[in-house]
DNA sequence: CAGATGGATTGACTTATATCAAATGTAATG
DNA sequence: CATTACATTTGATATAAGTCAATCCATCTG
C-alpha cells in the first residue's frame, strides 16, 4: 500500500488528514474516517521558513491554522515598538480565529513550519453539521484560556528566576503532551524572544540561565538545547 | 400583567430568564422564547455577599456561572500565599467551567452578588441539541481568550502608570458595554485587589492614583469612585 | 580561512518598584 | 461618641531587574 500523499485522494482512501502525524493532538481528532476525507478537502497545507510572517495583527481574519510541523510565535506589537510575545505554539496547536473579525495578534514562523489552513467560512459551515467538532473546538479554546490565565499568574507575580524555571518546565511538559521525549528540551526561539515572552530583558534571561546552570539544575548543551538535570528542583522553584 | 417572578412559571410565560436584565449581554441571548422557559428551569439563582467564596481552585467543577448582579473576582493562590487576581467580572460575564474537571481558579464575591447557575451536565446535554448556543458559547470563550491575551500584554510590557491607566479605561469601557454610563466609574475592589490584579503593590497603586489625580486626568470623588476628566490623555498613556 | 554577522554572555551602573514603617482617613460597633 | 478595625496615603530606603557597553562565540560567506 502506497503512502504517496501527493495524490491527495487515491483509491485506498489515503488523504493528507489520514496520515497526519499530529491529528490525535489536534481538534480534528474527533472526526471519523468518512469525515476525514471531507476535512482534507476543506483544508490545505502551507509551508513557511524562519521569520516568515503568517498574518499581522488587525488584518481581517479569514483562516484558522493548525501547526503540523515546527514552531510559531504569536505577539502583540505596541505603538512604540515594544513587543509582547503572547505565546509560542507547537505541533498540534491551533491559532488564528475561527470566526470572521480581525486577528488579535501577529503570527510568525520560527524555523521551518508546516501549517494546515482552514477557511473560516467553510469550517463554520462544517461545524453546523458536526456538534462533536464544535465541542472539541470548545474544549481546545477553553484549554487555551486556562493556559493564558496561567501566564497571567506568571507575569503578575513571579520573579525572573521563577519565570525562567516555569518556562523550561512548560516546554518540557509540552513535548511530553505530544509524545516527544521531555528531556533534553530544545528552545528554538532566541533569547530576545524568550525575554519578550517572559516580560524580561534578554540580559536577565541570559543571567537566569547561567544561574540555573551554575546551580546544576540544567546543563546547557548548546544555546538552544538544555538538559534538565534536576527536574524536582526546577519544579520547586516555581511552585 | 403581573411581574411577580416568585412563581417562576406563570400563566403569562414570565420566567426568571424572560425578565433577566443582563440576558442581552450574556450567552443565553441567542435563545428564543420557547427555549428560554426551558433555560430558566435548568438554571437556578444564588446570592452571595462580600467575600463569600463561590468556589475554590482545584475543586471538582460542576457548574457554570453567569453574573446577573454585582462583581466577582477570580484568582490564583500561590503556595507561599501570594495572590494573582486573574480577573474582575461584571454583570453578563460568565465563569466556572462548562465541562467537568477542576476549577482553574478560585472565585469570590465582591459586595452583593446574584449568580445564575447551570449544572454542567445539563448544559452540556442542552448544547447537544442547540448549535446556536454552542456557537454563542464559543464566541464568548473566544472573547475571554482575547481579553486574557490583552492582559498578558499589560503584565508583560507595561509600567505601573500604564497599567493603572489601562485599568481605569477598561472599567469604563466595560460599563459602556453593558449599557451603563461610562463615567464616573466605580472600583468596588480594594487597592490590594487592584494591586494583585495589576501585578503591583498596593502602595504603588495608591501612588499612581495620586499621580493621575494631581495631573488632573481623574478626579477621586471617594476612594471607590473616580471621575475621568481627560479620557484622551488616559488613553494616550496606555496606547 | 579571514572577515563579517547575529546571537549570547558578562560587567558596571541606574532606576522603577518593592519593602518597611508611620500617619491619616473612614466606616463599623458597643 | 469613643474605640476599634481596616483601608488608604505618604515617606524613607532597599533591591531586583533594566540599561548601556564591551566581549565572546558560532555560523555563514566570499
Amino acid at each position: 500500500m502506497s503512502l504517496d500523499v501527493s495524490r491527495s485522494v487515491n483509491g485506498l482512501g489515503v488523504t493528507r488528514c489520514s496520515v497526519c502525524k499530529i491529528r490525535s493532538y489536534s481538534f480534528c481528532r474527533c472526526l471519523k474516517d468518512g469525515q476525514l476525507k471531507i476535512f482534507s478537502e476543506i483544508s490545505s497545507e502551507r509551508t513557511y521558513t524562519n521569520k516568515d510572517n503568517i498574518f499581522l495583527q488587525q488584518e481581517v481574519s479569514r483562516n484558522l491554522y493548525n501547526i503540523t510541523q515546527g514552531n510559531v510565535k504569536v505577539y502583540h506589537l505596541l505603538s512604540d515598538g515594544r513587543i509582547q510575545i503572547i505565546g509560542f505554539l507547537y505541533p498540534g496547536d491551533f491559532f488564528g480565529s475561527y470566526k470572521l473579525g480581525k486577528y488579535n495578534y501577529s503570527a510568525e514562523a520560527i524555523g521551518d513550519v508546516k501549517l494546515c489552513v482552514f477557511k473560516q467560512e467553510v469550517l463554520d459551515k462544517y461545524l453546523e453539521k458536526n456538534m462533536n467538532l464544535a465541542k472539541e473546538l470548545l474544549h481546545m479554546i477553553s484549554h487555551e484560556l486556562t493556559l493564558a490565565q496561567d501566564r497571567i499568574g506568571v507575569l503578575g507575580k513571579m520573579n525572573a528566576n521563577e519565570r525562567m524555571a516555569k518556562f523550561i518546565l512548560n516546554i518540557s511538559n509540552q513535548r511530553a503532551r505530544i509524545g516527544w521525549q521531555d528531556n533534553p528540551v530544545s528552545l528554538p526561539m532566541t533569547r530576545q524572544d524568550i525575554a519578550d515572552y517572559l516580560g524580561l530583558t534578554l540580559e536577565t534571561v541570559s543571567r537566569e540561565i547561567t544561574k540555573l546552570k551554575t546551580s546544576n539544575i540544567i546543563k546547557v548543551m548548546n544555546s538552544k538545547q538544555f538538559f534538565i538535570s534536576n527536574k524536582n528542583e526546577l519544579a520547586l522553584i516555581c511552585k
